[in-house]
DNA sequence: GTCGGTATGTCGCCCGCACGACAGACTTGC
DNA sequence: GCAAGTCTGTCGTGCGGGCGACATACCGAC
């Protein structure tokens, strides 16, 4: 049901047994959207908590004005919507499928009882929440501290996490996303991005490789040489 | 031992049974810090979690540059050092005694040797983490699309909320802080904070009252009349 | 194939706000 | 008490980057 996704943030399904996650799926109704589809939207009533098993998953929120602020992609074996799980309150953040996706729900009382059964549960989504606070507050800080190149050079660096080191060097990553959807991660607009973008190609930064796809060497990386 | 604060979100101790939270303490080590002492830093080997039982905690970070970023204060009753706890890592956050300031020290293991006898102080740390989650991304979409005088009005409009309502409508509340503060927090230099208080003033937006207080009317509030 | 919708590349304009500078007020320590 | 440090108010100046505009390229549907 998991596939090998070959990315490390893995952050959930994998730290459980077996027993432990059939049980929370047989607790769970499976969902299948189609890319581009709502999964959740600000304002709805909190269902629980959803276990990707396919596909992958944008959140963010839209601003009053209309801008869309992306605070992740959340890939197969990932737990979303812990955030309003406990007050069960309205949804805050939008999820929608970035690729055909599917999504087991998992009840909020089912979730609630599991993890007091369970403290190790309870545990792996303490770390799940402890790692999402920590990367909000980095993401916080640089977009105080950085201009919109040094912002996008970090958003490339952790990309390259999981991409395949080529014997050159770089790093050939998948890069499936419009500049529109990158200067949302970044909080830029879609013009700096296109720039920015020009920039690093003719400086040898990145080169494209076919649609979706990039060869990407860091400017850290080199100095190291 | 934990004075009445007069806040809303004392988001840890008050909901934990009195043995629980005399356990927990029985296990944790009391430290008194001044004014401006660090509690912790970036860099720190985590020592586990820290409850407040007097004063307040900045927390915040560094960014490259020097400039301090600050994610919130922490009052008494409050639990700090959450987002580190299960990972184990250094310290990414620092965390200054804002005022004369008493944290008991419960140390990692304990912690989780605690969170595993008793679920429901578990649910508690998700709960607390959850929030501070939401909070960010707030922060982070605010940013995103509100220039320096929403986010600060913005500010003033939370700070509300743990004010004293006056007959005539405004809100009498602390204000300790100073416009370097203030810019950190809304993430603006402190000259442009300078100049919009000065301008709120102008339009009767705020006053002072002594040295740290303010009486504020929030400009939703006046159109709402 | 054709055609409509979406993505990209590149202008120029201009505005919010960071930053340096400096004067005056207030606060703290000795 | 005075002196040193810190905080506040208010100037310019300059620049990063948002935004509108528009041409071109690409992609998917039929």
């Amino acid at each position: 049901m998991f596939a090998d996704t070959g990315m490390l943030s893995v952050d959930f399904a994998p730290h459980l047994s077996q027993q432990d996650l059939g049980f929370l799926l047989s607790r769970a109704r499976p969902t299948s959207f189609r890319k581009r589809d709502p999964i959740f939207t600000a304002g709805d009533r909190s269902q629980g908590a959803l276990l990707i098993t396919k596909g992958q998953v944008k959140l963010f929120r839209m601003s009053e004005d209309g801008r869309e602020v992306i605070f992740r992609y959340s890939a197969v074996g990932e737990i979303i919507g812990l955030a309003e799980l406990l007050s069960n309150s309205r949804r805050e953040t939008c999820a929608e499928a970035q690729l055909s996706t599917e999504v087991y729900a998992i009840p909020r009382g089912a979730m609630l009882d599991f993890m007091q059964q369970r403290p190790e549960v309870a545990l792996r989504a303490i770390g799940v929440l402890a790692a999402r606070v920590r990367s909000l507050e980095e993401a916080l800080t640089n977009l105080a501290s950085d201009n919109v190149e040094i912002r996008l050079l970090r958003l490339l660096d952790r990309m390259a996490l999981l991409g395949e080191l080529q014997p050159d060097g770089r790093v050939l990553l998948d890069f499936p996303y419009t500049h529109q959807d990158v200067a949302n991660q970044i909080t830029a607009s879609r013009q700096t991005v296109s720039s920015i973008f020009s920039e690093f190609k003719r400086r040898g930064v990145i080169e494209s490789v076919g649609r979706a796809a990039l060869l990407f060497q860091s400017p850290d990386d080199e100095r190291r040489h």
